[in-house]
DNA sequence: TGTTTAATTAACTAAATGGTATATTAATAA
DNA sequence: TTATTAATATACCATTTAGTTAATTAAACA
């Protein structure tokens, strides 16, 4: 849904029609997805188009970004035993 | 807990001791990210130390910088706008 | 005005989640 | 050998999640 979104808003209908689920459970599920900042809706007759907002995702981002640096660090010290090997066995 | 085990490995015990909860709660929790691949584990006497693998964060991480981009192109069209308000209402 | 379309609300249900207390396993230590 | 420590298994419970069907609202259309 929210790759949907991110090629611009939609309707609720247009949202559920890949998924084979009934109406009020996206409608719920957009509730939450609403509760949660990640997307705005707005009223044009009938419909109720929903626009993502990406901004709550940036502080996972942020967070998971803490943890790539771990991998990095943890890749390096690897790297560093694998030439370390290396060396010896040129010896 | 993650943010705990960033720092280096630990028990079971040792992860649970911030959190006031029973030791199975803790057992099934890491049972949970264990099989979402989150942590592996070792044996050593009695303790069952558990380790951090950054490594699935990684997809989330890649899945969130799609959406980063996305906002940094509103972002751009927004300063656009406001850059074209600006320059009208100084002629 | 009556019907169709888009969406939500309400009431309900099955399964998942997150916790508990108690019992059990396995290793260490006295 | 018995007691202690670390951890898990088992059985149970309350709450949340994710869906359903049926009824309702609100706007557009014929």
């Amino acid at each position: 849904m929210l790759a949907r979104l991110a090629q611009g808003d939609a309707t609720v209908k247009e949202l559920a029609e890949p998924f084979d689920v009934s109406m009020p459970a996206i409608s719920k599920h957009l509730r939450v997805l609403e509760d949660a900042g990640l997307i705005e809706r707005s009223r044009n007759a009938q419909f109720r188009p929903c626009r993502l907002n990406p901004e709550p995702l940036k502080s996972i981002a942020n967070w998971t970004d803490r943890y790539r640096h771990i991998w990095d660090v943890r890749f390096n010290a690897l790297d560093k035993i694998i030439g370390e090997t290396r060396k010896l066995e040129n010896e």
